[in-house]
DNA sequence: GTGGTCTAGACCACG
DNA sequence: GTGGTCTAGACCACT
């Protein structure tokens, strides 16, 4: 279990909790049809209210990425890595493009931009 | 004016203004000790709660980006422009880190990385 | 053994077997103090917790359409196919007239209805 | 405000609060754009919860038939009334199909069916 | 004053 | 033991 929740953070809880979990079925932690641990199990561990878990399981079971039995628990859906990563994909390129452009609309020029990229990913390596 | 409000961004309204001050004094549009448009005619331009516009104005002139003069108006600080660059430049390093860290954490390797991002720089020509 | 049980809709599992039996009595599937195959063989046949099928078994002997015979298994009710009938008879009428006060009620004309009960039934043909 | 909670029924208050506003709209009670009653005001009204309004309402703009102004308060969508009449009038089509389709199975034939249909709707001008 | 989020904890249906 | 629903009530961000 990978979560950690930032009460600091200005995101909801449940949100946070909800993007753990699309990430590590995304990194392959889960498989297809794999249960996931139970609501209880989860908000102990995480020490949050077990509605909070209830909502961000709401949430991705209303995305698709996991699949309710009930009684028995919740379980990853069949295809939810390939949708996940995906998913994560696309939000990353949205938030960078969106943050691209930001520098433009401020006034600076490609040569600028792009030392800025090199200066990110040369100190990720 | 070049702000444009999203009422549907999760966003607050005050923080789109907030900003949209910062990205036209960074490229330029005001220039220090300028008269910035009234409270008043900005809620009404945006058609935004007034008082949405005064919370956007005092967090600006709490980080010293702007400063009011009492009964005549807000008005931008000497050196501001660099300083809205440069906070534009911080910020958007900051979240372009925090994108690529995510991609990482869910499995997607240095290749895919370096791709997705010439493949935004690469519209963005 | 025409029962399909259907995961995912809302109605609980066991009401699904429980109808499905008042169905296929009602049909002539069984008749009078015929033996219902062994709650056992039903949990596997269905792929569902045998708990499950009990719990069926429980309220159909409930409501008198099946009787118990300890250590020798569940038997149909003498005069369960006409009381079954009555049951789905009576059911159907009160879900059906429901569903067309809620019509009226959501602003529907008389034609309108009028219409949709044509288009239905048209259909089945 | 039309709407009767039923304590007792096996369907979740939220989701009768939430049918009971589709009802509404589609009724014509509340026009595009219309705000909503607040919450809070609801929840007195009805005896329930806050929360449990909250998510009668949650559910409602996830399906875009109302739309939430931050800070202000919740708003009937444009075209939700057609929409409204739409989503029950499919809901009712599809129910009603199920209860015929019971009856076929149960060996009810079409003079019997024909007939049962006549008397409800007999009954209700 | 508006809704959003969260906690603490209860009860229930289901398997 | 599993999740679903609900209450009571709190705090917070936003307008």
């Amino acid at each position: 279990m990978k979560i950690i929740i930032d009460e600091n953070s200005p995101r909801p809880i449940y949100e946070q909790i909800m993007f753990g979990f699309i990430q590590m079925i995304a990194f392959g932690d889960y498989s297809d049809d794999e249960k996931l641990p139970s609501v209880r199990d989860i908000s102990v561990f995480l020490k949050v209210n077990p509605n909070t878990v209830t909502r961000a399981f709401f949430y991705l079971s209303n995305e698709k990425i996991i699949y309710l039995k009930r009684g028995i628990g919740n379980f990853v859906s069949p295809g939810a890595m390939e949708d996940c990563k995906q998913r994560i994909k696309s939000r990353v390129e949205e938030n960078i493009s969106r943050e691209l452009e930001l520098l433009e609309r401020a006034g600076f020029n490609k040569t600028e931009i792009y030392n800025l990229l090199n200066n990110i990913t040369g100190r990720a390596k």
